[in-house]
DNA sequence: TTAACCTATCGTAATATTACAATCATTTAA
DNA sequence: TTAAATGATTGTAATATTACGATAGGTTAA
């Protein structure tokens, strides 16, 4: 036990809660707005960002590069992270398909 | 360690990242599915839905419970699931406000 | 009442996540 | 070349999540 049974979910549903996965802790929902604001390129500023290690950022930054929402750049002795912006796009899309307006009925209890 | 360290955050980003999680597992996704498709009360009819234990199911609603997304009335010897309207169009305006329009200068790498 | 039914809760095992120190790999500056 | 700087990776400990059997607590039907 303790392994989520995908197989038992459409691939739809799999990928959706990967990507609210993604999201689901603080540090990259800071990462991510940090470089939203900075709306450009960050060269090796995010570590002096938050108060978190150095190892501890490394693994958020992978775990959203895994998720494809952002994308590292080599340059010297830096890493430039970048949101990418497809995939930001493609977030946006699905998350808005699935938060559609709802009207309950009237049959509601 | 393996404690997330919630101080470090502004409330926003710790409310935002707790609602990606409520989410983050395909049978949430799938049950919250079944209530948005039913468009209704669903009483007694989910863990039917799903291959996976009685038990197992329970759990998951209860984390939507907690998340304030469904809301659950008894009915007799059933319990009846409903979409909370208010939770839901807080959500979404909270999703659309993170995934608000993004677009890059060109001084990225 | 008794039995069947439905759901929540408890206990537990397996796996995943979070955090960090230590270390490795690479690049730049001296 | 050597040393400093930067970031990834490895190893590990603490905690959380996922799943399920067993059981408890209700309600309804017989």
């Amino acid at each position: 036990m303790g392994l989520t049974k995908s197989e038992i979910f459409t691939e739809k549903q799999n990928k959706l809660a990967q990507m609210m996965k993604a999201l689901a802790h603080p540090a990259r929902i800071a990462i991510i707005q940090y470089l939203l604001k900075a709306n450009a390129c960050v060269c090796g500023d995010i570590v002096g960002e938050l108060e978190l290690a150095q190892a501890t950022i490394s693994q958020h930054l992978k775990e959203l590069k895994n998720a494809g929402l952002i994308a590292g750049t080599i340059d010297g002795r830096n890493v430039c992270y970048c949101i990418d912006k497809k995939a930001w796009a493609q977030y946006r899309k699905e998350f808005a398909a699935f938060f559609v307006e709802y009207q309950p009925k009237d049959n509601c209890c």
